[in-house]
DNA sequence: TCTTAAATTAGCTAGATAGCTAAAGAGCAA
DNA sequence: TTGCTCTTTAGCTATCTAGCTAATTTAAGA
């Protein structure tokens, strides 16, 4: 699968979506995560994995924890690379000021 | 459902996608969009009812065709939205206050 | 070693999704 | 009206997805 199609269906979830934004201010362990969702934790798990494999985001082990983070970069590179491919005239050059 | 999520899971299939980028340089009948695709032309046309849904295209009659466009400013308005609330800091540059 | 804690992986099920064909709606012209 | 074109809607089915619980892995401490 492409890159970016990886990336597509794994930001269609709102679960996951919300992952990405409680990690905005930095890493949390995969528990951290978990708790703030009423969902079990395995589920969570799974949701990480998808990012994890979508290169959204990345883990570091701490002793017993993992640490997730945001690869900002890879979502940032992805969703501006589709915008400019739907709308390269509209969005990406600047609107003119009238004279 | 929320209006970003309806986006996000348009997004998250590949034809739509693809329609999408069909549609950058401006409006196309259905018909013209569903003969870039190799699958049957009802399943093109739900893919549009679903990107319609979304708020990503608008339709527009001509007779007897439906012309369908790009909204490429609520496009742009969702993951722009997105990537700010995911790394408010590293990626989205803000404007600067005069001091 | 045994236990405990933190997470993941395995296996399952209900519901969503995307494809197909057939049928129907909408517009236009003879 | 009838016929033709363009397109969507209806109805069906196979596959994918996200949730659950149970079991397994990994690390650390008594």
């Amino acid at each position: 699968m492409s890159e970016s199609a990886a990336i597509f269906r794994a930001l269609a979830d709102p679960t996951r979506r919300e992952i990405l934004q409680e990690l905005r201010l930095g890493e949390k362990p995969a528990g951290d995560i978990a708790s703030k969702f009423k969902m079990a934790a395995p589920s969570v798990s799974r949701h990480l994995a998808i990012l994890l494999g979508a290169g959204l985001i990345m883990q570091r082990r701490e002793g017993n924890r993992l640490y997730y983070s945001v690869q900002a970069e890879t979502l940032a590179h992805a969703l501006n690379g589709f915008l400019s491919a739907v709308c390269p005239t509209q969005i990406v050059r600047r609107k003119r000021r009238t004279p």
